[in-house]
DNA sequence: CGCGTCCGTTGATCAAAGTCAAGGTACGCT
DNA sequence: AGCGTACCTTGACTTTGATCAACGGACGCG
């Protein structure tokens, strides 16, 4: 349990970034969000450290000067603050620097759909490109920070730079094969598999990030898990039980110690699926 | 039972205009697809009837020709014919200009999952971009035809022809929010929720191509049916018949008679969900 | 420090859909 | 025409996970 707690330090010390001055805090979202108060800074490809999983991966130095120049700011976002509102026209796109970001759907019978969860070096937003509008809200659920990417902006330099325009394209392609890989999961997963799937998946991505792929601080609750893989909050708490007692996990609340990320990974790909 | 056979008819007929030589028939998928007897034809965005749905979207009648110049043809497609395969090097979008089309993916212990099925006017193989090669196989349901796009050319001349850019990004974003609907479906709908949503996107495309939303005649099987909502093919068939029972369809294998619309789109939006 | 709230856990019960099995129907092929 | 196959339907039974309910620990706040 100390060791997980050391991950979550860990996933939260991203965001230090010593280089940068903070400019002056900034009301950014008026009125419809009292609570916001947005610190923005001067974002910066060129030195940010994710730079080689985010929308900068092969750019040239001169290209990614260019591409600084329209991301005008770094935005610094609590945990509970939006950074977007469905229904809001789209102006920026929003990639994740650093913290925990959920993106989900309210329908208008008022029940919430999880669409997915964003971390580092990720992008939000991109469902919004076909309407013009929001489809999804955005919500911190850790401190961390975005970059703050204008769209019609992006859209003009992705034409001058083919490089910037097959990595945007890649992203956005690999939004639907990651959307594709979840409808397999929500489709065709016993409980189990869906909590080894959304585990294996997390522990990759932190891995990416530089994190301990096997321990993990969990930032959304148990209802959020299952809203995400489909499933009510009493199954996930069942089901992380049930990982636990075979060995696989230590679960102490949110803090999940991997003990057996092979296995997990197994359980991932072996058919004892449904039809 | 006849309207749904002149349902039927009418939607064999979109591939009829008249207006194209056709070019000699050509062995187009070489060895790996023995049965192969692809006829294509030049491609016109111009003149096509499905232009206000596709990539031309808005553009000058003069770009519009560039766009021709790069299709270089279309192609007839016969049933249960492949237009690509998982793991094929990305050269080509199609576009599907006629006929019923089926993306899927058979993961390495043989389960097949359905990615989605594809109409006149949408476009295929969006995510094999991520990663240069196609993730999933496309198969016709039904005899078609589909407009081959050079990929690296559309890169191209999407770079030229910003209206272009914005429409290619549009499908490119519009299939991540329909993925969005149906992990919505997955997850948390009703078999007869997520039967009633089948039909009613069924019945609305059809008729944004012209053809009777009310009466349908299905190319897929009530196996491919239940794979993609996440069913068995027994609960499939079940479903039907409770809809039929309660005065909404007239199903007849696979002619179906939508009885009661405005019903069937309630369904969907009705909050019985479960979490 | 103590209280209240939120979140997670656990148990008992229930229902929806999966599984297994047995026909039935349409359609293509010889 | 007759046969065979693939697909669909229907029934009986099982299972997984949802639902309802109670409780317990952690944390924030007065």
């Amino acid at each position: 349990m100390e060791t997980a707690v050391a991950g979550l330090i860990q996933i939260k010390n991203i965001e230090l970034c010593a280089d940068y001055d903070f400019v002056m805090p900034l009301e950014h979202m008026s009125a419809s969000e009292p609570s916001s108060k947005l610190k923005t800074v001067k974002a910066s490809c060129q030195t940010c450290r994710l730079r080689d999983l985010c929308l900068p991966i092969g750019l040239a130095p001169d290209e990614i000067g260019k591409l600084d120049k329209l991301i005008n700011r770094r935005q610094r976002v609590r945990t509970g603050q939006h950074i977007f509102r469905a229904g809001k026209p789209l102006h920026f796109l929003y990639a994740v620097r650093s913290g925990f970001f959920k993106a989900y759907e309210v329908s208008n019978d008022g029940i919430e759909q999880i669409n997915g969860f964003y971390l580092g070096g990720e992008l939000l937003g991109l469902d919004a490109i076909g309407s013009g509008s929001h489809q999804c809200s955005a919500v911190a659920l850790d401190d961390g920070e975005v970059c703050e990417i204008p769209f019609d902006a992006l859209e003009t330099l992705v034409r001058e730079i083919p490089t910037l325009q097959r990595q945007f394209h890649r992203i956005l392609s690999r939004e639907i094969t990651a959307d594709h890989s979840i409808m397999k999961l929500l489709g065709s997963m016993s409980a189990e598999q869906k909590l080894a799937v959304f585990l294996t998946s997390l522990s990759a991505r932190f891995n990416m990030l530089g994190y301990s792929p096997t321990s993990l601080f969990l930032k959304m609750s148990r209802e959020e898990i299952g809203n995400y893989l489909g499933l009510t909050l009493e199954t996930v708490s069942r089901t992380f039980r049930k990982l636990q007692d075979d060995g696989l996990l230590d679960v102490q609340r949110r803090h999940i110690q991997i003990r057996d990320l092979k296995a997990l990974q197994q359980m991932t790909e072996i058919g004892h699926c449904n039809h």
